[in-house]
DNA sequence: TTATGTGCAAAACATTTGCAGGAGT
DNA sequence: ACTCCTGCAAATGTTTTGCACATAA
């Protein structure tokens, strides 16, 4: 009756998705559309959001849903673990190995079936950090 | 010249409050909305979402940013780890010891200076599962 | 009394969707 | 050809905000 068809490859799609490749940013929806449209100008925000939506529902990408407001979107798959500068709203990857040890103690401390799990964790960037140390000021 | 003057002890922060007391469902500002308006009918939903943040700027309640659409909020400030059911988009705790030291792993991991860190989890619960392995239902 | 807070409505964002025409296979 | 996909614009959903009036301290 229904085959599975697969997804076809349009210049959009390839565009978005080299795109996301080229950084490590994390960027929102928006972001992906002001990049994707320096080379195509006529790509609508609208073909954006369907195709990063339907990329990360296939796994192809990843859609970070981190704090702050927009969702964000990361071409690197394998599961990683996440900082958010409460400053400046960067989001970046952080490199430590993934604890799947974590996902039992939850499961017996719960009634859900755990499937997953996701560390975001927030602090100070390099930047916003050395921009603090001025405590005393009006 | 600025005193820091204490936030007024409204009829609407009390209720607010009280009510997102009354419960551990981890409601939306909408949900609170509903909740309240049955004490006080005529309150703005504007109140609501500005108390809410208010709140939880100063520490009283805790903001979550988890998946979904909408940001979550939570009388319980003790830190605490949640799931997100990915069938009906529950939230509930989960009461497993918070790991502190791996703050520090994440420390050694990332240029941040780390502050915190939240574990979100996502599984199904208890209902869901259960309503699973039925294909056919209307 | 007076700075803060509230209700109301409009604005500001972020995201989704309907549709007519366009493009991949 | 025959779908599926895109651009456009309008709709939706969530949160914020401006302003005149109300109220806690």
């Amino acid at each position: 009756m229904h085959e599975i068809t697969p997804m076809r490859l349009t210049t959009q799609r390839q565009v978005i998705l080299e795109e996301l490749f080229k950084v490590t940013s994390h960027p929102t929806a928006n972001e992906v559309y002001d990049m994707v449209r320096k080379r195509l100008p006529r790509i609508g925000l609208g073909t954006v959001y369907r195709n990063l939506e339907l990329m990360s529902e296939t796994g192809l990408i990843l859609k970070l849903e981190v704090g702050g407001t927009q969702k964000r979107f990361d071409a690197v798959v394998t599961p990683h673990y996440h900082v958010r500068c409460i400053q400046c709203g960067k989001v970046n990857d952080v490199d430590m190995p993934v604890q799947q040890s974590i996902n039992e103690s939850a499961a017996q401390s719960s009634h859900y079936l755990i499937l997953s799990h996701h560390i975001e964790f927030t602090g100070l960037c390099d930047q916003c950090a050395n921009a603090q140390p001025k405590p005393s000021m009006n």
